[in-house]
DNA sequence: TGTACATCAGTGAACGCGCGTTCACTGATGTAC
DNA sequence: TGTACATCAGTGAACGCGCGTTCACTGATGTAC
């Protein structure tokens, strides 16, 4: 027989599985919009509830584009544990793999760039994706520790990290390229970056 | 006697300023506040003008946020210049200078960042970032052929470009460091990644 | 077994606000004859 | 010199739209005694 617990265990559960549903809904129409033009209804019609439903899981617009970002991130996680499994990887298939997901997954990108760059949100949402970026630093920082010797050094990953950034935040639409070539290009300039930049010391 | 071509000439240049008043404006609010919180309105406002009157001179808001981003790009390159007339410029000095110049300017970064990832802008606007952006690059390249060997190829300016965007987007809202010490973090990381990375080459 | 109450998912409608942009109009200045 | 017309800066008010969020409410289910 169950106890009271069980049925409350349950119940939480199922509630998280709802939650999960609108978020499912939400970074489904992420693949084909700019986040910016996906409103609470748009997310609430392809859920298949009404507007007000979303605000008894998530307290914020922010909190849901948050969350999403977060489920990226840990697919990111996924994907690299997959690949590292396989084959011995050298550090620049690690930053072809992450210029490829972004590539992608284009929102995510973008909203990296604007939780990154706009300093004018709610503090309880800067918190939340501060520990995001945290999270997301130490990921990556693990996994450089097992494919290279300069792996585990939180300098260096963030070098690794900001580069990655970079190359994609610039040509992610350069004028007069298919996405072939600029993909191809990205991957040149990362790889060319990080590769020269293998030995970075803090110096000081 | 002046004749009618220099009346003429005379009302255009008028008008040329009375545009610069607005886009002074503009960029002035840009000092305080976040470009997505700078409205017609308020622009209108530190004009000294009507909303509707700015339309006389710019057909979007788009077309301010370009305008005033290539204002700032102008300041960036007058500002090399003046920097390489006084002393013999290493290229890490160069990446200093700008990265300093974007924790300066900071809404210009975010402008910068917004029109490089946005795809779902009018395609007038477009176009006219993607000049700007090439105008940027072709600048920028050529200050570094002057102080660099590896200066004019194109290549390696768009490497540095990008190793400086991405560092900034990366520590520009770091949590838990002072705006001193994330300045200073910027520093070593954008020199060391360029320095490293000074050897660049194509491969292929 | 039945009754009173608590909890919570879900909702339609509205709030409240902001925004970029357009419109119809005024008034000043320049132009043509 | 005077008159009719063209040009253009400038404006207040409104359009039109969208959006995140809240409110008051219904209805189903669980709980206590």
């Amino acid at each position: 027989m169950m106890e009271k617990s069980s049925f409350k265990y349950l119940r939480e559960k199922e509630r998280e599985q709802r939650k999960s549903i609108i978020l499912d809904a939400a970074v489904f129409l992420f693949k084909d919009k700019v986040f910016h033009k996906v409103g609470m209804r748009d997310i609430a019609a392809k859920a298949g509830i009404s507007a007000a439903t979303i605000y008894r899981y998530f307290p914020s617009r922010d909190d849901i584009l948050l969350e999403a970002l977060l489920q990226d991130i840990n697919a990111i996680e996924k994907l690299l544990d997959e690949m590292m499994k396989k084959e011995t990887l050298s550090i620049e298939d690690l930053a072809v793999a992450v210029v490829d997901f972004f590539l992608e997954n284009e929102t995510t990108f973008q909203m990296m760039c604007y939780f990154l760059t706009s300093g004018a949100i709610e503090e309880e949402a800067m918190k939340k994706f501060n520990l995001i970026q945290e999270y997301f630093i130490n990921m990556f920082n693990m996994k450089l520790k097992k494919i290279t010797s300069r792996g585990g050094d939180v300098f260096f990953t963030q070098a690794f990290f900001a580069s990655i950034s970079g190359v994609v935040l610039t040509f992610l639409h350069y004028p007069g390229l298919s996405k072939a070539k600029k993909r191809n290009y990205m991957h040149k300039l990362a790889v060319a970056i990080i590769r020269e930049g293998g030995n970075l010391s803090l110096g000081d």
